[in-house]
Formats: C-alpha cells, sequence, structure tokens
DNA sequence: TTGACAATACCGTCCAGACGGTACAGTAAT
DNA sequence: ATTACTGTACCGTCTGGACGGTATTGTCAA
C-alpha cells in the first residue's frame, strides 16, 4: 500500500474534497477542512490565505492529475487515430475501475463560485480541439467526449443510475465507434489505413 | 407575451433559480429570495417552512416540468422505435432552442444537500429502463442518454464548451444512431476483435 | 343582518449560532 | 533567521428560523 506521507498541502486538498461530499457542497468550512487536514486553523491559513484560494487550489491540482493520466494514456497510443479520445475514454474506464472518488471539491469549488471552474471549461475546450484535430470523424470524437462526461457528471452530482453492465456496453459501444465501426462503416472501411496524410 | 398573474409559489421558485445563479448555488439565501419574489422572508417561509423544503420543491419542480415535456414528445412517436430516446433528444433541442436557462436551483439543492437529487436518480434510472425496454439497441439508447445529459450537466456547471455547430452534429449523429444506420444492431460483442485486419 | 370566529396569506422583528477572517504570542526544526 | 506551523481569542457579518402581529375573506349560527 502507499504508506506514503503526505504533504499538508496535500492533506488539505485531501480533506476538503472528503468534507464537501460528506457535509454538502455548501457547508464545507475551513474550521472542519483544517481539523479533518489534522491542522490547526491558523496552518490552514498559512497555506490558503483565504477559502476562495483553497478551492482554486482544488480545482487546479484534480486538473492537473487529470491531465497527467490523459497524457499517459495518449502517449501509449501515439500516431493511432482518435487516440486521444480513446485515451479519454481509457482515463475514465481506469478511474472507474480503481473506484476513485469523485472530485467533490470541484462542486464546492462551483458551490461557491461558479468562476472558479473557468479553468475546466478552458481545460476542456483544448482537450476537444485536440480530440478533433486527430480524428477523421469529428461527430463520433464528440459524442464519446459528451457521453464520458455525461457519466462524470452523473458520478460527481451524485446521480448516477448506471449499472456496470451498462457501463460496459457503452464503453464497448464508444470504442466501436471510435475504430470507425458503425454508421457508413460500408463504404469507408479504410479509415485505419488513410489516416496519416 | 405570457400570462402575467404568478401564484408567489412559482414567483419564489423562478426567484430562487435565478438567485442560485447569480450568487453562486452556496450562497443562496431566504431572504433573497423573498426579496427577489416581492415578498417577506415570513411570507416565504409561510410557502416553505424550512429551506430544505423550497430546495426540494425547486427539484420537484423541474422534475415535473422536464416530465411533462417528454411525455408530449413521447406522445407524437407513439410506435415508432426508440421513440423514448428521440423524444428526449427532441426535448433537449427543444429546450436549447429556446435558450431555456440551466436549472440552477437544483445545483443549489445539490449544494446544501446531495441527498435532495434522489428523485431525480429515480427518475432517470425509471427513464433508462423504459428507454431500453422499446429498444433493438440499448447500447445506442444509452450513449443516446449519456451524451445528452452530458450536454446538459456541462450547462448545468456552467462549464460548456461546445460550439453550434459542434451540438448539431452530436445531436444528428445521436438520430442516426438511435435510427439503426450503420451495421447490425443484435451483437456488438466482438467489434473490438474483428476491427485490425 | 349581524356578530363571532376561523382560515389564508402574508409582514417585521429578533436572535442564536455559524462562518470567514484577523491578530498575535509561542514553538520546534532547519 | 526563516519556515511552518499551533493555540487562543476575537470580530463583524450573514443566515435560518421562530414568533407575534395584521389584513382580508369566508362561514355560519342567532
Amino acid at each position: 500500500m502507499h504508506g506514503k506521507k503526505l504533504s499538508s498541502r496535500e492533506r488539505i486538498l485531501l480533506a476538503a474534497t472528503a468534507l464537501a461530499k460528506e457535509v454538502g457542497p455548501a457547508h464545507l468550512s475551513l474550521d472542519a477542512v483544517a481539523a479533518r487536514a489534522g491542522l490547526s486553523k491558523g496552518g490552514l491559513l498559512y497555506r490558503f490565505p483565504t477559502k476562495a484560494k483553497l478551492l482554486e487550489a482544488v480545482v487546479e491540482e484534480h486538473l492537473k492529475e487529470h491531465d497527467k493520466a490523459l497524457r499517459a494514456e495518449e502517449e501509449s497510443r501515439k500516431g493511432v487515430p482518435n487516440s486521444i479520445a480513446e485515451a479519454f475514454l481509457e482515463v475514465f474506464r481506469s478511474e472507474y475501475r480503481h473506484k476513485e472518488p469523485p472530485p467533490s471539491g470541484v462542486l464546492a469549488a462551483l458551490a461557491e463560485n461558479p468562476e472558479f471552474i473557468s479553468p475546466i471549461r478552458r481545460y476542456n475546450r483544448q482537450l476537444l480541439d485536440r480530440m478533433q484535430a486527430q480524428s477523421n470523424d469529428h461527430a463520433s470524437a464528440l459524442v464519446t467526449f459528451l457521453a464520458i462526461e455525461g457519466m462524470r457528471s452523473m458520478q460527481l452530482l451524485d446521480c448516477d443510475v448506471l449499472t456496470d453492465t451498462e457501463r460496459d456496453a457503452i464503453m464497448q459501444r464508444l470504442a466501436a465507434l471510435l475504430r470507425g465501426v458503425g454508421p457508413d462503416s460500408t463504404d469507408t472501411g479504410n479509415i485505419l489505413e488513410t489516416s496519416g496524410h
């Protein structure tokens, strides 16, 4: 197991996320975060001088972590068409397999001030651009992105209704979409070969 | 224009939703709702004895409205395969065309207490069951549901990154999926294995 | 017809507690 | 000396909600 000792910054960020889920995003208090992270309120405010800074860091950290995982998956697929969309799918699959909890801290940030999630908006837009730039079927890439965002959002909003079977079926169908199987695959059966222009 | 005479209940619910968006879901206060709805706090508390009851009503109202729109679309498609998924898609399209604001009140309810959205979870589960019960291609219905939920969630989370062109492309692709365009839709189990050739 | 009462739909005030943030003195390790 | 805190005390503000009062309308028996 990862019996690592965490930095206080990490402990604070984890505590914030855990508490946001437990008490509801609107009731995340600095006192509670400090207590949960195992330090005093003074110590917490030493690291993050305001609640806003703390929540910004929560969002930033989430983004950094997700990007790291995505780049890693991308690396192992260089050159393959739709590699980014496939990597995105795989990251979600992996998150799910490892039962990673939803980033409820992000929800707390949003609840506090909707502006706090604009880094995520920027990131997602860039991601979408990169996806489409190396895809020969924009619509499929888009649908994949959206369906996965849908699953992620459902988890984030504590509103997941899918069975494991359904989730598997979806992921398989998305993988098929990305490989060009599906509508008009009969007359464009050479997608894989003609991808490199 | 429309009828002007709204009941105080309606005014309150609308005020709550509008304010949740303006001040951030976590900062929705009874005082502000009362002021916006044009009555006193006492009056508000007369209609909704607690904040919890108010937020429950917000969620319930949202669900009722959505269900009404969905049933109407369904009605005009009786018997057609995938009619529910198609109706679901059409409801979203219509919401978007009419620029209906996202149900930010629901977000305030979630921020206050994640339990408040469990009616939505139940509703979505039932909807999914109904969708699949009259579909011959479960995976397509699921993907449609998810992609639309994805778009809806992005709007709700103030995180929409799609251009109008992209949204159109997605909806067209989803419509095609639902019509069963493409290869046989009976068994998609081993598509992955047969893709490399 | 009238007087008594009751239900509906609020208004205005007050308050205990929670929360974000400040201030500051002290400590232990580097 | 600096960094990274701890611990306590405190302040101003906001907020949910309780409470008592009020205006209007309706009901119904005498």
